[in-house]
DNA sequence: TTGATGGTAGACAGATCTGTCTGCTAACGT
DNA sequence: ACGTTAGCAGACAGATCTGTCTACCATCAA
């Protein structure tokens, strides 16, 4: 047995490979080569292209959700300092070298809705705003759930733009926006 | 010759399939078969893929400027309330049966930093952008770059989260913050 | 020692994709 | 009358993609 496990191996490619080029950009030949995996292994832990791409969309939501929980610790105890150091998050990822958005925004921009992929693209950014609103409800926010939908619709923005623009102001102009909001939510 | 031109009904279908399930994943064939067109012709006003992909591009940038500038002048003459009034061709677009985010940011999901079609993606935000900042000026903010930073960063988050999502509140919400960012740069 | 487990290597089938090429037809302008 | 332009129909080549299958190897536990 390798070092590290071919299943951990063939995901690790695939997340860089998939997050780069795009999914259906790379196919699952590339990621056996790459990962240094004999095909038959690939398909065992694998059945089929669509559970790896379900497998990476898990690992980019448990990261991504580590780094806004850890932006937002990072902020201060106080929930609505938090729910603006989230953005935090934001700015990081976007001065990343290679950063090409959200990778489930960009993974619903490949299928078609009702598609598991596309379903579990909606149920992270429901997951998101889920935690958002409960930060939010905790800061004394008067309407808890609109005040997640649009600090998730900022967030969004900037993972979107922070693609299309290298300006890093990007992600300034929404972290100080968020704050306007916080601010004017629980006055 | 026929009603319409053969270029016009690749145009066409090309415009519905591309957004609807992906540029990639739609094939020339495809294409060629549900417009009516022999593959010859197809080559002929395309002589490939991708320059297709550009012309649905323009498209699409013609008509989604289009439906801006429309709303915008809907909401009268004052360009503070301009710069609110776009944000009603956000509402339509999420309305719309079929909607699937934006084009072009579903189009750089699925190209490479540096390609024709991402270049083309970039130009069109930027335009966006550009326009609204003439607007933010004529409104007298006193950051206009800044101000159209942050409405194009609401905007685009309320076309990517209005097709995750099938909350209409998330236009609501993107117009309701331009409004207040809006009066707080103009203040 | 033997059998289960997890792995490597790579041929193969079948579908699909882009792009080329040949031939035929109809309308239009000069 | 005739060449040009626009279009239709479809075979074909060559690449690529997903997924299957056979054969072999190493390790470890019972």
């Amino acid at each position: 047995m390798a070092v590290v496990p071919a299943r951990d191996r063939i995901l690790q490619t695939a997340f860089a490979l998939f997050y780069a080029r795009g999914i259906r950009a790379v196919g699952v030949d590339l990621i056996i080569a790459e990962s240094g995996v004999a095909k038959a292994t690939f398909y065992k832990h694998f059945p089929a292209k669509d559970e790896l791409v379900l497998a990476y969309l898990d690992k980019v939501d448990t990261i991504w959700s580590g780094q806004l929980r850890d932006a937002a610790r990072a902020a201060g105890d106080a929930p609505g300092e938090q729910l603006v150091g989230m953005f935090d998050a934001l700015a990081s990822a976007c001065r990343r070298e290679g950063y090409r958005g959200c990778a489930f925004i960009n993974a619903a921009a490949e299928s078609v809705p009702g598609t598991a992929v596309h379903q579990r693209t909606v149920a992270h950014k429901e997951s998101v705003r889920t935690w958002v609103a409960d930060l939010a409800d905790q800061a004394g926010a008067a309407d808890p759930a609109g005040l997640a939908r649009t600090l998730t619709l900022l967030l969004d923005g900037g993972l979107a733009d922070g693609a299309l623009s290298a300006d890093p102001r990007v992600a300034e102009d929404a972290r100080a926006t968020a704050r306007l909001l916080v601010a004017a939510a629980t006055a």
